[in-house]
DNA sequence: AAAATTTTATTTGTATACAAATTGTATTTT
DNA sequence: AAAATACAATTTGTATACAAATAAAATTTT
């Protein structure tokens, strides 16, 4: 089936952010204007206008008079992840269980379901992605302009270090992932019943976990070496 | 004198910038492709890429085959604007104060002496450009990508709110003001001691101040009369 | 005359053509 | 042969032309 201009444009946007978080785009590589422009029957005025937009939303960096690259993934990143995401984080599932309305929840239920279904049948990358759609829906939630762009950056991160750091052979990872949807379930519980301070308590608990799936990797061998200036507490 | 497409491209774009930043483009008004790219002696084509930018930062929003508007204010925006503001910004006067280069701290000074200058002799526009880009620095000042964003969007609604109720008639205002530029002084002075406790500490008094500021707007004849659900505390 | 429809004008989106800059390769010089 | 320069090829940026969509105006219908 054909589509008409539009559509193709939304494609490849769309296309381009799952790409570039599942990593199938790694950090740091260009996008090639003409190769794209090829693949997704698009001239190159509407694409460089995509690029901007994703720019502007983090997923990739421009260059002058080079074009696009797949934003970075510094060794700053890490720290600057764990140092910010337990306060923005927090904030988030806080005002979402301030705001949500019932549709949200019932869209966040299905979101979830489908992360519990990838968790047992999919690959790392549909795991992060479903992952990530369901911290997007807390970020509908929360409906604040001045936290989402923050919120955003770190979901585009926190998607690439997941799947980076996806061992599905390491067995305490798998221990790690099911819990980590069972914090799905109980922030679910927490947004439903409006319970603010539950729902702010879970999100601290929820990227510890993250934190000691990092660790477990960077340490697969359980020597218990503490690991440098991380941050143990959201700063005030 | 001449500029090339290069310079005239960037002109465009603080241009643009500084006029969404002083309301002289409003809130809700739309951007007119033509008018603008015989003002800047630009085609449409990187104009329009300029607006993406500028939508990716929350300059404007975009809307399907409707063009470009300057982003609103609606009647949320004050209330998500003093529930955040506190939080982000107290992060980014922490890490600031963690961070900060020498070479950034003499930039913020050279800031604050032209801050107290406008305050004397310049008008309401002045001034909020000049305090804008005081806070800007600190924001460079600590450099870290998940911050950045929400500070940036914060600093336009900043900008814009200050500008909005900004009267110069006002005693108790200019009182209020000048406090303000003291503040900043403080700010430097714990930046520069590397003090991270007192940066945070100054960066809830100095937002404290900027509601009261509104207040004194809204209530200009000192009815002492609660604003409200305008949060007086952080949310943790 | 008011409402609905058609026609026209304006605005927005895309494609192609051309200009400028960057990168890669070949040639020259030492 | 290594370095430096010059040339060619590719890539990036801009302008113009055209297509699609929206808004405005004029006509028709009731």
């Amino acid at each position: 089936m054909k589509l008409d201009s539009k559509s193709r444009k939304v494609g490849l946007y769309e296309a381009l952010k799952t790409r570039i978080l599942t990593l199938e785009m790694r950090p740091g590589e260009d996008l090639d204007e003409t190769a794209l422009s090829e693949e997704f029957s698009l001239s190159r005025t509407p694409l460089r206008e995509v690029f901007r937009q994703l720019a502007g939303e983090g997923y990739v960096d421009l260059r002058e008079n080079r074009g696009a690259r797949v934003s970075e993934m510094s060794h700053t990143t890490l720290r600057d992840f764990f140092l910010t995401a337990p306060m923005i984080y927090g904030a988030v599932l806080r005002l979402a269980a301030k705001n949500a309305r019932p549709d949200q929840i019932e869209e966040l239920k299905a979101a979830q379901a489908h992360f519990r279904d990838v968790l047992r049948a999919g690959t790392g990358a549909e795991r992060a992605l479903a992952n990530n759609r369901f911290h997007d829906i807390t970020g509908d939630m929360a409906d604040n302009v001045y936290l989402t762009p923050s919120f955003q950056r770190l979901l585009i991160d926190h998607a690439r270090i997941s799947v980076t750091f996806y061992r599905p052979t390491d067995n305490s990872m798998a221990q790690n992932v099911s819990e980590a949807a069972d914090q799905h379930d109980q922030i679910i519980d927490a947004i439903e019943a409006g319970n603010e301070n539950r729902a702010a308590e879970l999100a601290e608990d929820h990227w510890a976990l993250s934190r000691d799936q990092i660790e477990v990797f960077v340490m697969p061998h359980g020597l218990d070496i503490p690991l440098g200036d991380l941050p143990r507490k959201t700063p005030a």
